[in-house]
DNA sequence: TTTTAATCGAGACGGTACGTCGAGTCTTGAC
DNA sequence: GTCAAGACTCGACGTACCGTCTCGATTAAAA
């Protein structure tokens, strides 16, 4: 009697040298060639897999690519809190900077972000775990309610914002990570906290 | 005597028939269709135009959009300043997100930004006129050097950033337009002008 | 362990019916709209087959058409030699007068030789294998040296050369495969066999 | 009253440059490219005219080259008749191996023959004047009706059929033109002449 | 002299086939 | 049931040439 006892599934078992071969390969093929010239033959022929073992597991080159550089990304942007908050937030912004700048992580990271604006399913992969946000949700939280008096997510927005920004348009002039994380600090500072700062913004306290 | 008097060229003028016709069918495709799907031979089928007179004219599909939402994409975003500083801001920044949120022309825009990414052709276009950047340096140009204390294009990246972030993210709850006005105001304000600042940015003041 | 034990090639094996479908449409389309009008596009649309596939196995609608034409020509051209040498090369040049004048094969035969003359490929392959030589070839074997009595090669282009040149330049008044056979025949009875022969060849000995 | 006394044409009369420009530049580049890689856009920007200049006075490309080379093949062919019968044969057949298998006019007839295969419009051209047959008709009527004793046309195929063979299907081996010559010596002498002659086809009343 | 009209060069126009490429699917035999 | 291999249908790619058209500039006969 064929009964199944566990959960073990029939017939040949998923080769882990196939999976990690593809892998590699779109990494290797995103450095060498760019996002927009990747494909699936070319990283199926790279991985020396057939191609409808990609297709088997992945639907999409994002996905792929997906699988292949977020647990990277996330390590290259964790950070391990001292207790001096600014020196805290200035670390992080430079990390950030290479990581969009010049990693390859960083390259393929963008490049999943544009994919998400044309395909829903990439959009959905990258809402569940997006390693730039996600890293700076734990600064955020590190930071604490007295230092950060905004919601958390808006918090979020405030500091790597304007590094995805001036990533995306390749501005020349780039603000130094220290500028930036004074400007992050003033920006979470609640005017709700201080009452002299509700009414006149845009004044300089005497 | 083959003279050339004036400045004319030889040969059948360009149609401008044919290049409205090839902007519409752009800008009518993407709204339709979305980016990832549009292709040059729909916008010429839709057009009614040879294929060739698309390319003769334009490299990509990118920079018909371009060319196509450019102008549209700017006008969304233009504003008329009041006196009031923060109404202007906020006001600036209803009109971005609405544009990035829910615009043809944003919705164009983003995906020319997403574009960017992997083709140097369109980076270089859109470096040369960016519509969301040119109108926050408008705006940034406008509120004056007393309330925007550091560098220009810094306070463009604190202005816009986050707003691109949130809808590159397509974050859940978002800050609200006066929310992120104030924490622009605040973030602009230069810790140099203020000498207490300088050294200890990050903590409270007393 | 990954061996071959027979020459059997990996892969999904080539498809008969898209094979025969593209030989079939190539063949119908010539008769319908000619060979100038033939492209390989319509040939793969009629044999509802991707495009990808003629140009897989063939890489010229000349090729498409030689595959598919040349056996029904050979087959047309084909001879049952009877004893008489008359007899046989009459029936030979009435069938090849059909051939060139009304069959289809023959059609496509025409256009096989005129492609050859632009395109060495084409020319390539009707050396190899051209059903009205090898035919007319086969008819002057069985004549034997007696009749033939000059090279056979030579008395091929004798046989028909003049078929060929009428059927390529259409003539008006065409001479009757009677008197075509008695002209070969007087043709290739060589001089230099018979001393008596050269002033009145054509004769038959006592 | 607009009277037209004379058949002058008003307006700009037809350029002579522009048009032995375009006949050079049609033979040029047969010679250089051949017939198949052959366009009309090639032979009007070879020529330095107006694509459209081409377009008014011929309509394809075999017209142009028509008008090119049946001029100069025609002189190529020319016959100066001597007195003897078997050296102006074989004379005439030496000329037209070197015009077939040499000459650029050559080159550019058997271009026509193929093309006149697919297109109705150059088969009427080469109908009216085919520089080849007329040549073969010039030498058959020189010869006379003792040594033609066939049908003028039936012996013009006889002469030239077999020349033409070989030269498109390009044959290794081939007779010389005295092998030829008097291969249709032999095929021309009527078997009505000779009563002992098989069935008297074709015959001359004594 | 002025007008008229056909030609010239140039080059953009709407079409369409080219041959290639990648998409995603399907079909083998081997493991 | 997964694997490598590779053929399958489909459709967009960017290029080339087709034959037509629209320009301004010539050119010579007609008015």
């Amino acid at each position: 009697m064929p009964e199944r006892t566990t959960t073990t599934k029939a017939g040949r078992p998923r080769s882990e040298r196939a999976r990690s071969a593809v892998l590699h390969a779109a990494d290797d093929l995103l450095v060498e060639i760019g996002y927009a010239d990747l494909t699936m033959k070319a990283i199926a022929e790279r991985a020396g897999v057939g191609r409808q073992t990609v297709y088997r597991w992945w639907a999409t080159k994002a996905e792929v690519l997906f699988e292949a550089t977020t647990y990277d990304a996330a390590k290259e942007l964790a950070s391990e809190p001292s207790g001096d908050a600014r020196a805290d937030v200035v670390a992080y912004l430079e990390r950030v900077e290479v990581f969009l700048a010049c990693s390859d992580a960083g390259a393929a990271y963008k490049a999943l972000v544009a994919a998400a604006q044309q395909d829903a399913a990439v959009a959905d992969l990258m809402r569940a775990s997006d390693p730039l946000i996600d890293s700076a949700h734990a600064i955020v939280d590190a930071l604490g309610q007295d230092t950060v008096q905004v919601p958390a997510r808006q918090a979020v927005s405030l500091l790597v914002g304007p590094e995805v920004l001036d990533a995306f348009t390749d501005v020349g002039e780039r603000a130094g990570a220290g500028e930036r994380a004074d400007a992050f600090l003033r920006a979470v500072r609640s005017p709700a906290q201080d009452p002299t700062e509700t009414l006149r913004s845009g004044e300089q306290p005497p």
